[in-house]
Parts: structure tokens; C-alpha cells; sequence
RNA sequence: GGUGGCAUGGCCAAGUGGUAAGGCAAAGGAUUGCAAAUCCUUGAUCCCCGGUUCGAAUCCGGGUGCCACCUCCA
């Protein structure tokens, strides 16, 4: 497995800490409002990530946060003067911040399920893990990291000199390039420190602490749950091309600052999912939820197919032509599987296919251990599914290849289900109405049948074999 | 001003030194009572200029265009 490592810029090959098993922190979504299809591009990834780790034969744990309080509208400025975005959520809308949280947390939920993401092994919250915080905190405040001010408690960049390496902002270009846009004054040493629990009677989210009440800043909940659910050493963080900086710039300075060990062996972030020429922000009008796309009528295996099409790190244009281009695809791929591939007659096995098979095989598996390279897998699937269709095999060996391409779906789950085979009576009979119609010629009343079962979701296939059907 | 990235046929998209994968769309053909599906056929010298090389989409230099981060954002 190689794999494009943020740290290095380069595509690296992929060593855990212990054979064959991986540590893996993802990072998850700020529950204040309903995530959209680009904020799940992350998670899409990760999901993937998994899965092609899995079917190489690693074995995963994968943790992905909760942020639950503390994302600041401001965390650069990082004071007392930054927003809680939960909190202003809450002020809007007049309701319990934990409200908001909590229902948010379940509608993620419940999108990842449509997006047939299954969990992950934890779902830790950062409300949940103050007293880890807060413990790290003051652990980096003995090791002279960070300081307090009036109740607020500030990372000192000055005392991480690595500060920048993920994103190449280093303290030297920061204050090169400030050309104007760090104005604030704050009670901070260094404009650029960042805050790592902060006082504020206002706030409605409140903690006791050493520093008097308050809450915990964002960064300091990733790098307090990874080391409590995985470990001082993560193999794998993973994240959107936004937390490049400086959410992940700031966990890697705490974490590093407390255990003196590499925080992360492998940085992996995807790219961003464009609209419109630009980026999809929720700061941004036109962005799509999933309750929204399947409103429309897409499946959750329609977003998953158009997302995982591309190569993760490359920017990605969205529209819904592309989404249904997926849509057809998948199309392809169901009746390949459940038309093509099915009700084949007997016949004698292709010399050819079990190296054909193979070939497929470890087509698919290098262009994953290439950096997740999805399109090549999938151009691998798609001229299987070409030589197949064109060799017409007998029913043992389409059952051979029907099993690779599930092997395969392990990893893209786009399949669909199996078609239901059951029928009521009416509409066997119109089916077989139809079917007399057609024996005697009498084609006008067959389409009109035809017609009449489109108009009620039953689209008819006549073939060799009979009338086959399917819901469409 | 600083930082990171992108530029491949109508659209999407692989490919990082050896004569451009794949998908969608489109067109023609085979098959079909009509359909659907399937099969056959048809398209790009890779933003521009210069350089290195026997050979570059792929390396180097210089341009141009676009995106993002340095505010909230996956």
C-alpha cells in the first residue's frame, strides 16, 4: 500500500506501527448544522480508506470524533472574542446547545447509513472528554508550552519550532505573509498562539477547571481523544484540505509538545468538492444534504459511485448531471450483475476466464495499493464486465465472475440490492396477457401492457428465455 | 503579501520518461415485432513558450488561467 502523506507532500509506502494493524483517527463532523455532500466527501474517504485497508488484509480500528463545543467562528483570533458555532447556533435558533448536538450527532448518523458508511469502532464526543483535555492542558502549561491570561489558556506557537510543517505556513512565512491580515491585539504572547480553553460567562457550555470555568478550545479534543482511544502515535489521521491548517498544525504542536513522539505517521487529506467553480461551504449558498439528494431521488450508493469515481485527492466538480452519470453507471453494473451475469444457460467453462479473473484481480488490488487509486479499479471492473459480456459465459462461470464482482463491491458498495423477485397477481397475469399478445402477433396490445406496467414502476425485458422484469 | 494545489477529447477521469486506461454523452451498424440490455465501429499529441533527452502529457525554466488555505468551513 502507498499512500499520499500531507507531512512529506509525497506518496508514501504505507508502514503501520504493528503489522498488519492499523490506528486510524478520522476527523469528524462540528454537530451545529446538517453536514452536506462536501463535508461527507471527508467521510467518503475515510470509509474508503478503511475498506481498501481491510481488503489488503490490515486490520483497522478507526475512532472519528464528535465536535460537540468549542469550534470557534474565530479560531485564529482564538480569545475570549471568538464564537462557539454550537453556541450561536443555539442563540438563533433559542435552544439548548445540547439539544442541537445531539440532534445533529443523529442526523450524521442517519446520513451515513444512506451513504452505507457502517460505523466506525468509536464515535468518541468532546463534551465527553473534558477531564482528558483539561489534563493535557495542564500538562502542557508544567512543560511551559502554554500559558494562562485572566482564564483563557493559550498554546505558545514560539515553543513549537516545527509549527507549519503539514502546511508549509512555518512561523517565519506566517509573519512574512501577515501583509496586514493578523490585526487583532489580544492578551496572547504571539498572535498566531491559539487558545486552548477559554472563559466566558456567556457561554452556556461550562466546565470547572484549574483556570476557573469555562470550555476547551477546538484543537485540543482531537489530540486528547486519539491519544486516549489509539494511542501517543496514530498511523493514519485523516481529514478535509481545511484542517491541513490549523486545526491539524495545532494537534500535531500539542500532542508532540506533551509525548516528545511523532503524533502522526501518515497525514491523508482529500480534496475539495467544488460547485460552481469554487468550494462547497456551508458559508456558501448552493450546497446539497443527503435528505436533500435522496429527496431528489439519488440513492446513497449514487453519491458513493460519483465521489469515489475520482481520485480522493483531486478537486472534484459537482452537479447533478455528474450524479446522474453515477447513477447510470450503477445501472450498468446492476443489471451486469443481476441481468446479464444471472439465468445463464449451462455451458462449458472458458479456458480463459480464470486468467482473466486474475488479471482483474490484481488490477483492482494495485490500483488501490497505488494511493487509493479508485479510477483505474474501477476501469479494471468495467473492461472485466466488457470481456464477460462479450464472451457470454455459461452459468458456472458468470457465478465466478459475479463473485469477484462482490469481492470488489467490498470495498465500493455500490451495488444494489437484489431485485425483488415476488409479484402480485395482477400483474403476473398482465406479464403473462402480454406474453400471449406477443405469441400471437397482436403487438398493440402488448404495448399497451407494457405501457400500463412502466406507468406503475415495472419495466419489461423480453429475452430468450421469457419476460423478465425489473422495478425501475 | 505568504502557503498549498490544479490545467488531458463535448463532459467526467486515469496515466509522472517510451508511441494517450476507463466512464458518460453523441453518431453509424448488428440484434430486437417494438423496447431494454448487449456486441461492433467512430474521437484528443495532453494550457502556451523554451530547454534536457534517442524519446516528455510525464523532468527543468519561464509564462497564462483557475481553485483553495492564511476568517468559518470536510
Amino acid at each position: 500500500m502507498r499512500i499520499h502523506n500531507t507531512l512529506t507532500g509525497h506518496v508514501e509506502e504505507f508502514k503501520p506501527q504493528r503489522e498488519g494493524q492499523v490506528a486510524m483517527y478520522n476527523c469528524g463532523p462540528t454537530v451545529y448544522k446538517r453536514q452536506h455532500i462536501g463535508n461527507y466527501r471527508a467521510f467518503l474517504m475515510a470509509d474508503l480508506l478503511r475498506r481498501a485497508l481491510t481488503y489488503l488484509g490490515y486490520e483497522v480500528t478507526q475512532i472519528m470524533n464528535i465536535t460537540d463545543v468549542g469550534h470557534l467562528t474565530e479560531d485564529d483570533v482564538a480569545d475570549a472574542q471568538g464564537e462557539d458555532k454550537l453556541q450561536k447556533e443555539a442563540a438563533r435558533r433559542n435552544v439548548d446547545p445540547w439539544e442541537i448536538a445531539r440532534e445533529q450527532e443523529r442526523y450524521f448518523m442517519e446520513d451515513l447509513a444512506v451513504l452505507r458508511v457502517p460505523p466506525a469502532h468509536g464515535y468518541p464526543r468532546a463534551t465527553d472528554h473534558v477531564a482528558e483535555m483539561i489534563e493535557m492542558i495542564g500538562q502542557l502549561i508544567e512543560k511551559g508550552h502554554a500559558y494562562e491570561v485572566d482564564g483563557n489558556v493559550y498554546f505558545s506557537i514560539d515553543s513549537f519550532p516545527a509549527y507549519g510543517r503539514l502546511s508549509g505556513n512555518t512561523m517565519d512565512k506566517l509573519n512574512a505573509g501577515a501583509g496586514g491580515r493578523v490585526e487583532e491585539r489580544t492578551d496572547k504572547k504571539s498572535p498566531h498562539d491559539f487558545a486552548l480553553w477559554k472563559r466566558d460567562e456567556k457561554h452556556l457550555m461550562q466546565w470547572d477547571s484549574p483556570w476557573g470555568k469555562g470550555y476547551p478550545g477546538w484543537h485540543i479534543e482531537c489530540s486528547a481523544m486519539a491519544k486516549k482511544y489509539l494511542g501517543e502515535t496514530l498511523d493514519i489521521h485523516t481529514g478535509g484540505p481545511d484542517n491541513k491548517f490549523p486545526h491539524h498544525e495545532c494537534e500535531i504542536a500539542q500532542t508532540e509538545s506533551i509525548t516528545g513522539r511523532p503524533f502522526v505517521r501518515y497525514w491523508v487529506h482529500c480534496g475539495w468538492l467544488e460547485i460552481g467553480g469554487g468550494k462547497m461551504s456551508k458559508s456558501k449558498g448552493e450546497l446539497y444534504t443527503i435528505p436533500e439528494l435522496t429527496e431528489m431521488g439519488y440513492e446513497g450508493a449514487d453519491i458513493r459511485l460519483f465521489l469515489l469515481r475520482s481520485h480522493y485527492r483531486a478537486p472534484l466538480p459537482f452537479d447533478l448531471e455528474l450524479l446522474d452519470e453515477a447513477k447510470t453507471v450503477r445501472a450498468r453494473l446492476d443489471n451486469f450483475v443481476y441481468h446479464e451475469m444471472t439465468e445463464r444457460p449451462d455451458g462449458t467453462a472458458n479456458p480463459d476466464l480464470p486468467k482473466l479473473l486474475a488479471d482483474t484481480r490484481r488490477r483492482f488490488k494495485e490500483a488501490l495499493e497505488d494511493d487509493l487509486n479508485t479510477s483505474a479499479a474501477l476501469a479494471a471492473l468495467f473492461e472485466l464486465m466488457h470481456a464477460v459480456n462479450k464472451a457470454q459465459p455459461g452459468r458456472e462461470d458468470a457465478e465466478r465472475v459475479v463473485a469477484l464482482v462482490r469481492e470488489f463491491d467490498e470495498v465500493f458498495d455500490v451495488l444494489s440490492p437484489p431485485p425483488q423477485q415476488d409479484l402480485d397477481a395482477e400483474i403476473q397475469s398482465l406479464i403473462e396477457e402480454r406474453d400471449t399478445a406477443r405469441a400471437e402477433r397482436n403487438f398493440a396490445r402488448a404495448d399497451e401492457i407494457r405501457d400500463e406496467l412502466a406507468a406503475r414502476g415495472i419495466e419489461l425485458i423480453d429475452t430468450d428465455g421469457g419476460t423478465r422484469w425489473k422495478k425501475s
